[in-house]
DNA sequence: GGTCTCCCCTGACAGATGTCAGGGGAGACC
DNA sequence: GGTCTCCCCTGACATCTGTCAGGGGAGACC
C-alpha cells in the first residue's frame, strides 16, 4: 500500500485529491495538511512514500517544503504538483531534488501513474514542460542586472534601490533598462515576471 | 439524484472533484467540460440539475457561461467555485444569477452540501465573503474615471487613452491620478487591480 | 604586448507619469 | 436668485522611467 501526504492550501481542493487518490486499491492518504511548514513534522509522524505538494501555501511554498523533507525524512519522495507549469518552478523543483513535478491541467489518471511511478525510484516529469525548461537556456541577466531586477520586482524605487546595493541611480536605471531589453519586456515590473516564470531570478 | 455538470479548464481537479461528488449516494456527475464556451452545449444534452462553474476558463470565464446558461437552460442552477473569493466576482456572480458562490478554500464537506442547498431552492454564499462585499459599498470612481481606468488596466499609454475617449492627454492623466488616489493605489496598474478586485470596474 | 569583449559603473537627456491649479456646467440647497 | 458641490475637462509642471553615450578593469584571444 502506497501511504501519501497531500499538502494542499485549498481544502476542498485537497478533499477532492484524497477522494479521487483512494479510489486506488494500492494507495491511501495518510496525512493531509494545508501549510508549507507542516509538511516535515507530519511526515515524520505518519512516513508516508510519497508526499504531493502544491507550490504556494501559507507557511512556506512546497519547493521549500520539499527541499526541507529531502533533508529530514529522506524515505520520503516529494512529488510537486502546480497550477502553473513554469520552467522557473520545474528547475527549481529539480534543484531541490523532487521525485516528480505535475501540473493540474495534466490527465487525471497521470496521478496515480506519478505516484506509483516514482515510488519504483522513476522521476516524473512533463516532457513538454522539461523541454521548455530547457529551451529558455541560461540567464542572460548579469549577476547585477538580477540583483537590480529582484529588488525592483518587490516594488523599489530607484532610489532605494541604489542604497540598498550600494550604487548610483544611474547605474540601477541602466541595469533596469539593459533587463528589460534582455527579456523582451516594456517595463521593469513586467521584466521581473518574465524572468521569475523563466527562472532567471 | 441529483445531476451536476463541471465545468473546470484543469483536469486533474476536475477528475479529483468528480470523484469526490460520486463519493455521495445522491450525487451523480452528468457532464464534464474544460472550457466557458462548451457549458451551454453540455447543459443542454445532460439536463443537470446543477451546473459547477469555475471562473477562469479558456473559451470564455465561468461567469460568462452562468449568464449564457440562465438564458439557455433555466432548469440548471448555477455554483460558481472558484479560487479567488474576490468581492468583485461574488458581485459579478449575484448579477448574472448564479444560485451558489463558493471558494476552494472552503471545508470540502461544503461542495456537496451546497449543491444539495441550491437543489433545494436555497442560494449558498459564505457568509464572509457577502459581507465583505457589501463592506466595499458603491464604486467611488466617477463614471469616467472608470472609462479611463478600464482602459489603463489594458496596457493603453495615455495617448492611446486619449484618442479612444476623445479626451485631451491632460484630462486623461487627472482621471487616473484622482482613481489612484480613491483607490489609495501608488500606480494605476495598481488602482485597477484594486477596483477589479472591489467590482468597481 | 596589444586588441577585443563583457561586466560593472556613471551621468545626461527625452519622454512618460502623476500632481496641481483652475474653468464651465448641472443639480441640490437655502 | 444666489451659493455650493461634484463632475467633466484642460494645461503646466515636478518627478520618475528608460535610453544613450561613455569610461575603467579583467579575462580571453591573437
Amino acid at each position: 500500500m502506497i501511504r501519501v501526504l497531500i499538502a494542499e492550501d485549498q481544502s476542498m481542493v485537497r478533499g477532492a485529491l484524497r477522494a479521487l487518490l483512494e479510489l486506488e486499491d494500492d494507495i491511501e492518504v495518510v496525512a493531509e495538511v494545508g501549510r508549507g511548514d507542516e509538511v516535515v513534522a507530519a511526515a515524520l509522524e505518519h512516513a508516508p512514500d510519497v508526499a504531493l505538494l502544491d507550490i504556494e501555501m501559507p507557511g512556506c511554498d512546497g519547493l521549500e517544503a520539499a527541499r526541507a523533507l529531502a533533508a529530514a525524512v529522506p524515505a520520503t519522495r516529494a512529488v510537486v504538483l502546480t497550477t502553473f507549469g513554469r520552467p522557473g518552478f520545474l528547475r527549481r523543483a529539480m534543484e531541490v531534488g523532487a521525485a516528480g513535478f505535475l501540473v493540474k491541467d495534466a490527465p487525471v489518471a497521470e496521478l496515480a501513474r506519478s505516484i506509483r511511478a516514482v515510488v519504483a525510484g522513476e522521476r516524473v516529469i512533463d516532457r513538454d514542460l522539461a523541454a521548455a525548461a530547457l529551451a529558455i537556456g541560461p540567464t542572460p541577466l548579469s549577476g547585477r542586472e538580477a540583483d537590480v531586477l529582484r529588488e525592483a520586482a518587490g516594488g523599489a524605487t530607484v532610489a532605494e534601490i541604489a542604497r540598498r546595493l550600494f550604487l548610483s541611480e544611474g547605474t540601477v536605471r541602466n541595469y533596469l533598462s539593459s533587463a528589460i531589453g534582455k527579456t523582451g519586456a516594456r517595463t521593469r515590473v513586467e521584466a521581473a515576471r518574465v524572468a521569475e516564470e523563466r527562472g532567471w531570478l
